[in-house]
RNA sequence: GGCCCCAUGGUCAAGCGGUCAAGACGCCGCCCUCUCACGGCGGUAACAGGGGUUCGAAUCCCCUUGGGGUCACCA
């Protein structure tokens, strides 16, 4: 079979896109793009009362913003529009007339209301609920009075009574099931939609789609497309289901939760690529120890036979770890422009900003974080002077006293202040004076930080706090030094 | 509960009858070092259990246990 393989994305328009579903997409994409094929995108709107304003241009934001480009979709069009299903609502009673007629479907008048009842009795019965079948022997002179006396109905699929039905699945598969652990679900809906699992079949069947990847949890209900796809006579696609990504306690990440949605990541400061790249190996490993690929490496190398059984962990850790590595690896320059909304959010003081993002991007895994650690810049905040005493730096007050004081006139005569010079200056006093690095610059990163810790030592900081800001910070140290009794 | 799926360190995972059972994250230690971080080096830790098949099982089969999914006029 040489056709042109063709995959989809079916996202239902629901505000937000949740990680497991974002992998579907790249999956989808990578699956077509390795193969020379096609990726379609498809909205799948039929739940009318699920509609939420804008969400559309949320799954088209994210999806370019990943580079997951669709060669065909509701905003670009192509050969099987329109994209939409609500678009397509005709299209698909016909076919489920015509399911009427070869007797794999039939009219159900069966109230919420009733099967509600039905529903609760099974419950206190404990056993588990199947539609009764009520309406499947109704007689077509009966079935053609109602429908004309305007009574409400759905369309139910036929399952058959018995026997069993396989599908093959890419990742899983051979998968078994006795038909009559099959509902006659609905295939069309009383309000005239077609629910899911009748479009989905439709569609894909008149889009060409050849290989069907979605997550795991349809797996219990593909053996009813699979009845569908038999019934019209049509050709089953490939299916590829993909293992359910979950949260650390075992449990599927669910939208409402408030669980990782890809607009949630971004805005807390992680980047697209590095999102992309976890995704990538979430569920699926390349055949070397590489870990770093890019979306168009991906694209070479994805192999649907890689992809493993097993729900996978959703791991920050993991995620903050590949974020750092791309941060890293970033010039300077790039990094200070996507650092910069980041910086100004901690940043009050007038500041160089390049110099501030130099001395963070090696600091910083994830750029929320950002603002937090450059507090220190703004405004010398009251500080225990007890953080000038340092066992491992060998310093202790008097000696940070001293340092400091050493430290005044070489940088007052310093007169180009830039990171060289004053590392030049200051390690120079270090063997004048004869002594340890840390007994100098200890004490100077500390005047100028009043902080224990931070991003960037007594030259770095220096060198961004500038020449005025710089002495009086150290001067502030002196004089505090001075006036503390254990000196 | 019925049906289906899954099972290698805490996490992601390689492995597809013969390996001292990779690698990565995390964690711990050491080195580097002006704190932190980066970087370098090292360490911790796994085939869920029980039966088979086989000369030989993490790899194949069965059972048990555990986990997950699904049972909507949602997708």
């Amino acid at each position: 079979m040489s056709l042109t393989v063709r995959t989809r994305y079916a996202p239902s328009p629901t505000g937000y896109i949740h990680i497991g579903n974002l992998r579907s997409a790249l999956y989808e994409y990578l699956i077509a793009r390795v193969n020379g094929g096609q990726f379609v995108l498809r909205i799948e709107d039929t739940d009318q009362e699920r509609i939420v304003e804008g969400a559309v241009d949320v799954i088209y934001r994210t999806l370019k913003m990943c580079g997951i480009q669709h060669d065909e979709g509701p905003d670009i069009g192509g050969p099987y529009t329109p994209y939409v299903q609500s678009e397509r609502k005709d299209t698909y009673l016909p076919y489920a007339e015509e399911l009427i007629e070869k007797g794999h479907a039939y009219y159900c008048f069966c109230t919420k209301e009733r099967l509600d009842k039905l529903r609760i009795e099974c419950e206190n019965e404990g056993r588990a609920f199947r539609y009764d079948r009520r309406c499947v022997g109704l007689s077509e002179d009966e079935v053609k009075s109602r429908i004309q006396a305007g009574e409400p109905y759905v369309i139910r699929q036929k399952m058959p009574d018995e026997g069993t039905t396989t599908f093959h699945d890419s990742v899983y598969g051979d998968i078994t099931v006795d038909n009559k652990d099959l509902e006659d679900q609905i295939l069309i809906k009383s309000d005239g939609y077609p629910t899911y699992n009748f479009a989905n079949v439709i569609d894909d069947h008149l889009m060409n789609i050849t290989h069907v990847v979605r997550g795991s949890e349809y797996l219990s209900s593909t053996p009813k497309y699979n009845l569908l796809y038999e019934a019209f006579g049509w050709e089953i696609p490939t299916y590829v289901h993909l293992p359910l990504i979950v949260k650390p306690d075992g449990s599927k990440i669910s939208k409402r939760k408030g669980d990782a949605t890809f607009e949630d990541l971004i805005n807390d400061g992680y980047l697209v690529k590095a999102i992309v790249n976890y995704l990538a190996l979430l569920g699926w490993s390349p055949d070397s120890n590489r870990e770093i690929y890019s979306l168009s490496e991906l694209e070479q190398i994805f192999s649907v036979d890689r992809i493993s059984k097993s729900p996978s962990v959703f791991d920050m850790a993991k995620l903050r770890w590949f974020n750092a590595e791309y941060i890293r690896a970033m010039t300077p320059e790039a990094f200070h422009e996507i650092a910069l909304p980041w910086i100004k959010k901690g940043l009050t003081a007038d500041l160089p900003t390049l110099p501030i993002a130099r001395m963070i991007q090696r600091r910083t895994e994830v750029l929320s974080e950002i603002p937090e650690k450059i507090g220190f810049l703004n405004v010398l905040e009251d500080y225990d002077l007890n953080i000038y005493i340092h066992k491992k730096m060998k310093t202790d007050l008097k000696i940070s006293l001293d340092s400091l004081i050493a430290a005044v006139p070489v940088l007052e005569s310093l007169t180009d202040w830039s990171e060289d010079n004053l590392h030049e200056a200051l390690i120079n006093l270090v063997s004048e004076l004869g002594i340890k690095n840390g007994q100098l610059l200890w004490p100077v990163r500390t005047a100028l930080s009043g902080w224990e810790v931070t991003p960037g030592g007594a030259i770095e900081i220096a060198a961004v706090l500038g020449k005025a800001e710089t002495l009086r910070r150290i001067q502030i140290g002196i004089d505090r030094l001075k006036s503390c009794e254990q000196v």
